[in-house]
DNA sequence: ACGGATCCATCATTGGATCCAG
DNA sequence: CTGGATCCAATGATGGATCCGT
């Protein structure tokens, strides 16, 4: 069990350490199996760094270090140096966006500080190459960015137009189903108020605004 | 595995037939393990007899057996022919209270038809017996007293008055707490529509009026 | 003996994300 | 190579009810 870090410095250090390491390095050294199938044990990589790195998994609610007011993402890269895929935030409120506000946003406090972790997404995972950590926070461009493309989609969710998102909208975000399958269901409400059954959705950062932040960093 | 009943006389001929039996009979010929502390496995009874009868629990807004529209429940007697405990029946819907009306309540629901088992409530839990099944739907005077009570308590669910009911109202229903613990919260409203974390509430029967039914049936 | 508090098993939902057909 | 579809682990909620202090 390892000691959640107790600075923002011990976190980042600790992460550092982990440059250069594969995942099969550390998966045992945390005493973690490997999954018989890795295709299909999707988060695996991002919950093993989350042991390594000793996140409190207390709530949902909460970021993964609530203390320090962190979120740990790993983040897979081609050879290339770019993000083989979208980055997953958070799911989407369908049935209460009118309480929120872009501060308020699960968007906006789940983005608010983030320890971005690149992870190879080439060789067979066990040699994979964990890469040199991030800890970013939006710039005030950023922040524009996504308060603009988050506005859009809740402006467009409260009037109940579920139905006009679209995938290709948004510059840095992006509006996509996230559910165990097309059959699983959530409430919304439609233009009359009335409530839906609808495909639940999450929001993802799309690759080309992750490599830039990465850049930065 | 018991294969569901096809009929509703065949479930109430094969609950005829455990009439007399004890829990430990039932439990080996079934392969259903004893719980160490059977005070810690509440619901261990009411479940056993689900597998014994042929239950298929599928999903929570099915009744026991969907296709008979049949719900089973074990009741508790003392010595005396007594339940020993009121009966849930179900949550109380804290949020959606105003879209329902009595006839498409989760109580009158619930309570359309009903196998009830008397379960003897005083020796060590092995040697209890299983008593005589009674299958059940409300009389009218039946009916008239549960919608009388349900819908007091509606209203006042409805107007956000929830703190205004207390365990001693209700003839023949009654709301108390139905929780993990005095922690839990669910969403409820006050006066103003506003939302309101609160302690969740069940729907209980009263033991006069499960007393009663068993008598008359 | 009443009623506020609680306990286990099981199902549903969320958070971790990537898969893969077109 | 995009974006609709999906997968596992773990937490949360529900249904099975009874416990136990006052």
């Amino acid at each position: 069990m390892v000691q959640p870090p107790k600075t923002e410095d011990e976190l980042v250090t600790h992460a550092q350490q982990l440059c250069g390491c594969t995942l099969a390095q550390v998966a045992t050294s945390h005493g973690v199996d490997f999954p018989e199938d890795i295709t299909r044990a999707k988060g695996w990589i991002g919950q093993l760094l989350e042991r390594a790195l000793g996140a409190t998994a207390a709530s949902r609610d909460e970021p993964d270090f609530p203390h320090l007011g962190i979120e740990l993402k790993t983040i897979p890269l081609t050879a290339t140096g770019k993000p083989k895929e979208s980055t997953f935030v958070t799911t989407v409120p369908l049935d209460h966006m009118h309480e929120l506000d872009w501060p308020q946003s699960r968007v906006a406090r789940k983005l608010a500080r983030v320890l971005w972790i690149p992870i190879q997404c080439e060789p067979p995972v066990h040699e994979r190459h964990i890469g040199w950590p991030t800890l970013w926070s939006p710039s005030s461009r950023q922040q524009r960015t996504l308060e603009t493309d988050w506005t859009e989609f809740a402006n467009l969710i409260r009037a109940g137009h579920l139905d006009a998102i679209d995938s290709t909208m948004g510059t840095a975000l992006q509006v996509r189903p996230k559910a165990a399958n097309a059959q699983a269901r959530r409430i919304a409400f439609d233009e009359n108020g009335t409530p839906q059954s609808t495909l639940p959705r999450g929001f993802y950062l799309r690759p080309t605004f992750t490599q830039s932040l990465l850049q930065q960093g």
